[in-house]
DNA sequence: AATCCTTGCAACCGCCAATAC
DNA sequence: AGTATTGGCGGTTGCAAGGAT
């Protein structure tokens, strides 16, 4: 009476760590119903869970083909190339490296390479000029910027660093033209080319001296 | 042995875009 | 066309575990 019930739509939700048997509950749900409209999936699955916690944990956790345990040399190698071309996208990562959630790349970032990172930027400020100057992506641009943007970082870097100087690469450099960033051609051959470049050439943070 | 500190990761939050109605 | 709902993303937080003191 006195404590009346406010907003009677508003509904308490479960919050926090999942149990065995909200995981097994939610599996369930999913193989009747499929992975979509996930709060009713949630109701389906008897769960008192929000539709986006369910997701999020089907995602991140529960889906098949991810893969668990420590990132390989070759993924970590991967995330830093892809980091540096994307900057902090990482669904767009996490789409380059099968069985790995955007989640887990970010925290891998997070926690172990941007430590890394920062460390070797450190020992290249103290030495000498050798060393790659890593463009960084400071601001979300639009959507419609987003390709110019790779363009011009990708070139920045292989520019000063000399990593990527290929035959290809410069053929590419060549066909952008700068008064026109909004050619259809360019939008196509975006970060799928340049990843694949980039892929070529082995990762080194040292770069050897241009004469 | 107890306490504090650091680390790593799962999960939540807020925002925005896409889609449904 | 306008509004509500859903899905997806990146940033951030909370907590358990392990290490240091």
């Amino acid at each position: 009476m006195a404590s009346e019930k406010q907003e009677p739509t508003a509904r308490e939700f479960v919050k926090g760590k999942w149990t065995t048997q909200e995981d097994e509950k939610l599996t369930e749900a999913i193989a009747v119903h499929g992975a979509k409209k996930w709060n009713s999936l949630a109701s389906k699955a008897g769960l008192n869970r929000n539709g986006k916690s369910c997701r999020l944990r089907w995602v991140n956790y529960l889906r098949p083909n991810l893969k668990r345990g420590d990132m390989s040399d070759q993924e970590e190698d991967m995330i830093i190339r892809l980091h540096k071309l994307l900057g902090n996208r990482w669904s767009l990562i996490a789409g380059r490296l099968p069985g790995r959630t955007d989640n887990e790349i970010k925290n891998y970032w997070n926690t172990h390479l941007s430590k890394k990172i920062n460390q070797k930027e450190k020992q290249s400020s103290n030495g000498s000029n050798s060393t790659i100057q890593i463009p960084t992506v400071d601001e979300k641009p639009s959507v419609a910027d987003d390709d110019r943007k790779v363009h011009v970082e990708m070139k920045q870097e292989c520019l000063s660093s000399g990593v990527g100087t290929s035959a290809a690469l410069i053929k590419k450099e060549v066909m952008i033209d700068p008064e026109d960033y909004s050619n259809t051609n360019i939008n196509n051959i975006d970060v799928d080319d340049f990843f694949n470049l980039l892929h070529k050439e082995p990762l080194s943070w040292e770069v050897p001296q241009i004469p």
